[in-house]
DNA sequence: CTCCTTTCCTAAACCAGTTCATTTTTAGTT
DNA sequence: AACTAAAAATGAACTGGTTTAGGAAAGGAG
């Protein structure tokens, strides 16, 4: 099962399978490829898997009564990505999740994760730990859209996810930044008129 | 034990323990009563405890370059707070938590949780939930952060959270909302002299 | 290669929310 | 009750970021 082995190199960060717990986790991942602009998760449908990016770029985004779109998160390689909440609580989605390239996804349902967590429970400590970690990346970044201005925010992104950053189109990066593409536009102008 | 009963109340809702894992557990809990304005993690000291609400109310800020502070989180009666970050990853907090009222506390060192998860991993499914449940709150939050207008903001934490509102002060809901407390006080003007 | 769509850039008018400076109200303390 | 300090209100001047409307560049599909 050589095309799961990303996502058990991830867990072993975490935890350690004996073999057959392994394979037991593996008997439930599906791939799933998709091509550029393909949802995989939108309003309305109760987004059922936990991704992980195999290959490509995604995105998670929300689409405003005034039909603005504003990113929730990136994911590329070795990054998981769903509707979280749809998922946790099994209600409808409200987050588009689109691919921004063609990709090569795992995904897991989130009622085998559950079962898997009951059958495995060395598995809750990983659910754990990387919902900790998401936890507190996110408070961050609320503090920073009260702390930073526009333009910090942007300079703080490219030093710390560069590599997204010139992956993903413009207008997907400003609104997970907060602001209009307008607005990104001008930034980058004032950097390269002064350097 | 009476006086930890309200804690072991609040894990009952997420797991079933035993009376022994019951008597485990609260041979970890330790009361703190502290005073208005009392704070009880400071930036620079790594924030060591997980903090339950038995009476009273607090808050965690953060202050920034110019000395404006912005409320991260509110935690009254039958809330957890803490900063978070700091004491995941054990390093020095950003964050203040201060009392906004005379309150007390039942605590628990992370490190003793983390031995209690060891020792009893039904808790890791308790810790996993309430997790996944606050990054799911904490998402909604930025998003809101991005899609309403401050006045928009206000009516809805006035709507869900009218209680805590109504008893903290006025620049601890503003600087949680994302904006200024004369702005706060503006829209507060414009709405009584609407109605 | 050409057409067409999507993305990116520019600039001026505009506005939601800030800043600053001062006053009024409230709450805590002796 | 009187004093003090903290919190809330007010208003005028200002600004960071939006809006609107346009044109330029880049990529994909045939």
């Amino acid at each position: 099962m050589k095309e799961f082995d990303p996502v058990l190199e991830y867990l072993s960060r975490y935890v350690n399978l004996s073999d057959d717990e392994k394979a037991r986790f593996i008997s439930f991942l599906k791939i799933k490829k998709v091509k550029k602009r393909q949802c995989i998760v939108q309003p309305g449908f109760v987004c059922i898997h936990k991704t992980y990016v195999v290959k490509g770029a995604l995105r998670a985004y929300f689409v405003d009564q005034e039909d603005k779109e504003h990113t929730q998160a990136f994911a590329i390689e070795d990054w998981w990505i769903s509707d979280y909440s749809s998922m946790i609580y099994q209600e409808p989605a409200t987050l588009f999740v689109e691919a921004l390239e063609d990709s090569i996804l795992i995904q897991i349902a989130h009622t085998d994760m559950l079962r898997l967590l009951e059958e495995i429970p060395k598995l809750e400590k990983f659910e754990r730990i990387i919902t900790q970690r998401a936890l507190a990346f996110q408070q961050k970044r609320l503090l920073s859209s009260f702390i930073n201005t526009a333009e910090e925010r942007y300079d703080d992104f490219m030093n710390k996810y560069g590599a997204i950053a010139n992956r993903v189109p413009q207008y997907a990066l400003a609104s997970y930044l907060g602001f209009s593409t307008e607005y990104l536009s001008k930034i980058r102008n004032r950097k390269s008129s002064k350097s």
